[in-house]
DNA sequence: GCCGTTTTCGGCCCGACTGTTTTCAGTCG
């Protein structure tokens, strides 16, 4: 797939756009545009093949030509031309914390600075000083950002207790009445880069609580502190932005620190179209004097003339006009799960015994659970053979006469490197669920990696293929994979993707889920290993959440004789 | 450069913080 050429080249243009100075409103185009391709899933050559780029929100005809050309070319013309005149890398400097295009170009133009290196040096020899407008104090703070790496993105469950230990120790604060995290962890994306607080309090206490806040033990750097709005960065290299506002404004400011940027944009332009202002302050009439709602998030998108926007979805992907018309998805819920999909016991890599999996889920609430222990050779794994899958059978249908909910056995086998399985047709036969996974050999070309487990799917006893991607976040990114052609052949052979929930899986992407849930649908396995891990099911919601799942898009919501009907 | 509940042309979200700015540009979210 060529989509990360695409925005790389995307992105390019937008910086140098900044750099020398275009229209804010060309770069914003350039930017959005790659916002547009971040959310998307499918192959940009299929797009392209089929004449759809034009399609996507927010690629017209200029960008649309020029994604082409990158598709077809590799590069395009317009990048060309732009690099003639400001070395690509210049680019580099606006990665550092205060430095935007104006003071790239500047430091390009002035100075010939064109990397982080250059800068560095120009810092060190004085050369940077002798600039109008750099003065001491500005070196001062270029050099402190210099000596942080740019913080990159963690995956969600590492971010939230660190969020909800800030949290505790703001809602320690006696000014402080309530705080909520906002951000992108309220919005339950899968990986997440700052967090975003939100609190309420009284105005005048204002500036002791942004004292108190920067103050903490973890800071390692203040970026900006304001009475209202302060960031600082811990020493664990993560920014935290505070936002304190009056408790009437707790509505409106939730929506302004929710985000994400691209849906508070669009209510922001409804409310200017509609004669109306909204900040986070609230939603007030045109001449920002009488204010209208504010108080509580769903108040003010009831005064927008809309339904109430769950955070999970707040992406500007077309649910602001879906709430105008009070048409959004009905989202699937924890309490519409039924069962686990994807479950390992002690007889393979598990530490818990069947039935803590079996009461675990019964604490839960589901109605069955199918076990899915390893089978193949790798020892890793711990895995089944024949024999022991048989004794594991009449262990399955002893346990389940004394358990409250229904025990299916499945399997997870192995993908191998020609597609072929690391079990037989025969013992498949007999087993309720075949979840088939990439476990070894990650580092195939992306034709062979598609076709590898496009074989795997033409295996009739397949039902599922587990963690599609194989990515852990943090750690490696998904194997190379085509989805267009896997999703093809997904319906073809009526075989159905996981939504892997173990944490640091999260495995298919949100946006694989969004693009193509209407065509095919999926799993949501948690992939547990002991029996606590059950309640990670949660990220597997969230994941669906996010690509707007109703119940029929889930196979978690059928009862187990429903699902076993759809399986034959 | 994109886009259309008034518009195929004329708009394009809104506000906080920083620096040295005596009224604003740059950067960020």
């Amino acid at each position: 797939m060529k989509n990360e050429l695409v925005i790389e080249q995307l992105t390019q243009i937008a910086d140098l756009l900044e750099i020398i100075g275009e229209s804010v409103y060309k770069i914003r185009a350039y930017r959005k545009a790659v916002d547009s391709l971040q959310q998307t899933a499918e192959d940009i050559e299929v797009i392209v093949q089929e004449k759809r780029v034009k399609e996507l929100p927010g690629i017209g005809d200029a960008i649309g030509e020029k994604i082409k050309e990158i598709v077809v070319n590799g590069k395009t013309t317009y990048l060309d031309k732009l690099t003639q005149e400001i070395p690509v890398e210049v680019t580099s400097l606006m990665k550092v914390e205060g430095i935007g295009g104006k003071t790239a170009g500047r430091l390009y133009k002035e100075l010939g600075i064109k990397s982080i290196t250059g800068l560095e040096e120009a810092i060190e020899n004085g050369l940077l000083a002798k600039l109008s407008g750099f003065t001491e104090k500005k070196i001062a703070k270029i050099t402190r950002a210099l000596t942080f790496v740019k913080s990159e993105r963690r995956p969600l469950f590492k971010m939230i207790p660190i969020a909800l230990n800030l949290k505790k120790f703001l809602e320690g604060i006696d000014l402080i009445q309530s705080v909520e995290i906002g951000g992108s962890i309220r919005r339950r994306k899968s990986t997440i880069r700052d967090i975003d607080l939100h609190a309420i309090g009284k105005e005048k206490d204002f500036e002791q609580i942004m004292d108190i806040f920067s103050q903490m033990d973890d800071v390692e750097d203040i970026v900006v502190k304001g009475p209202l709005k302060t960031t600082v960065k811990l020493m664990t290299g993560i920014n935290v932005d505070l936002r304190v506002l009056e408790e009437h404004s707790n509505g409106s400011g939730l929506i302004h620190s929710t985000g994400s940027r691209n849906h508070t944009v669009k209510l922001r332009t409804i409310a200017d179209r509609n004669n109306l202002l909204l900040n986070e302050y609230g939603l007030f009439d045109g001449e920002g004097k009488t204010l209208i709602a504010s108080e509580t998030e769903e108040e003010v998108y009831k005064a927008m003339g809309m339904s109430y926007i769950p955070p999970d979805i707040r992406e500007d992907r077309g649910e602001i006009e879906l709430a105008q018309k009070n048409s959004l998805p009905d989202l699937i819920n924890l309490e519409d799960i039924k069962a686990d999909f994807h479950v390992h016991t002690n007889w393979s890599d598990g530490k818990s015994v069947i039935h803590e999996m079996a009461d675990a889920a019964a604490e839960r609430n589901y109605e069955y659970i199918i076990i899915t222990d390893h089978f193949g050779k790798n020892p890793i794994y711990k895995p089944m053979n024949e024999e022991k899958l048989t004794k594991q059978r009449k262990a399955i249908e002893q346990i389940a006469q004394s358990s409250s909910v229904e025990i299916l056995q499945g399997v997870e086998c192995d993908i191998l490197k020609d597609g072929s399985l690391s079990i037989s047709n025969k013992l498949m036969k007999d087993l309720d669920f075949v979840i088939a996974s990439i476990h070894s050999i990650f580092d195939m070309p992306e034709e062979e990696m598609t076709s590898r487990i496009i074989t795997a799917m033409d295996n009739e006893f397949v039902h599922g293929i587990g963690h599609p991607t194989g990515r852990q976040l943090g750690k490696r990114g998904g194997y190379s994979i085509n989805f267009s052609k896997i999703i093809e052949k997904c319906i073809e052979s009526k075989t159905f993707l996981e939504i892997n929930a173990y944490p640091n899986r999260l495995d298919v992407d949100d946006n694989v889920v969004f693009d193509f849930k209407n065509k095919i649908e999926f799993f949501i396995g948690t992939d547990s290993h002991q029996h606590q891990q059950l309640k990670n099911m949660g990220y597997g919601l969230n994941i669906a959440r996010r690509a707007w799942c109703e119940k029929k898009n889930i196979l978690n919501t059928l009862t187990s004789k429903e699902l076993l009907r759809k399986l034959d």
